[in-house]
DNA sequence: TTGAACTTTCAGAAATTATTGAAAATTTAA
DNA sequence: TTAAATTTTCAATAATTTCTGAAAGTTCAA
């Protein structure tokens, strides 16, 4: 494969499966655009490459950086300012985690204590039924996010190296 | 909190979620409404208790049927059909990820590896970004699928005794 | 067979989400 | 200061996704 149409089926693949993970399509190129760029790039870089508007650029650069993901640069003698992207895939799945540990697992948490004090008679089935599926949520989510603390303090090659092992 | 509010909120806090990780809303309400259900429920409960069409209540139904998260139930005497969720979250969490893993992770790692096999100047600062990158992100991806097949395989209590262990 | 009960389909409508582009705000060199 | 360069905002618009509801299709008891 040419290293144009290369580009373009990187840009294109990770955009889609950004939207099937609930991540805009347009950060997900941005993202990709950067990844595989040698050097920073420039909201303009990115509206001549992606075809979007300076609006739209400005704001998914925004986004990137609020994920952690991407950081402005300023090179001497330019008013510009330029983006990077953090490399390392390991860095990068860690900082994602991160952030939707905050965003979605630790409110989800929240609810889920809440529903656990739920009112009701516990001889009916339905808040029987109702009781055991939040607690077993409950549990669940907790164990999920205690080994997610874990993943984010440790270092890749002894992560993978443990979790294969221990799983061998 | 009463328990017709925690409903409530236990069904609209799974569908936002849902929609979050790239999920429909609606089909992510109806498997929260099955989860708490003590007995199957028929389409005309899944209309009437999220109050939507029953063109998109058959819909999401059978959606969560491919995700292999229902069933249908038949009831003797009955001709309505019913369904059911599983309700082990164990196992709900390990049909999901085997379900996106063949929808999403195989297909990416059909790609990256076409992608890798790019032409192109070795000496050229774009191709080599390129060819790292691709490379990082596909055995990036080897491992986690990987690590997704043992956890496939494995029983909670055995995935959780021995990650949490291991990782303390 | 027939027809009532039930399920599925799908074109059009509605709702949601993303994008544009121009104006406003900000920054900085001179 | 000034004004040119650049970034940010946001109302209007476009694109995408989801939903409705009625018609078509299917099943089954009699």
């Amino acid at each position: 494969m040419e290293f144009e149409k290369a580009k373009e089926t990187f840009i294109q693949t990770w955009g889609t499966l950004g939207s099937e993970w609930g991540i805009n399509r347009t950060m997900a190129q941005v993202h990709a655009l950067l990844l595989i760029a040698p050097e920073p790039l420039s909201t303009d870089d990115v509206m001549e490459q992606l075809r979007v508007s300076r609006g739209n650029a400005n704001m998914n650069l925004r986004d990137l950086i609020n994920w952690n993901l991407a950081e402005r640069v300023i090179k001497a003698g330019d008013r510009k300012e330029y983006f990077r992207a953090e490399k390392d895939i390991w860095e990068i799945a860690r900082r994602i985690a991160k952030e939707r540990k905050r965003r979605e697992i630790e409110p989800l948490k929240d609810v889920l204590k809440e529903l656990r004090k739920v009112k009701g008679d516990k001889k009916d089935a339905g808040v029987k039924q109702f009781t055991e599926t939040v607690e077993g949520l409950g549990d669940f989510v907790d164990k999920m996010d205690k080994s997610m603390d874990y993943l984010l303090k440790a270092d890749e090659h002894w992560f993978f190296g443990t979790l294969l092992k221990a799983f061998k």
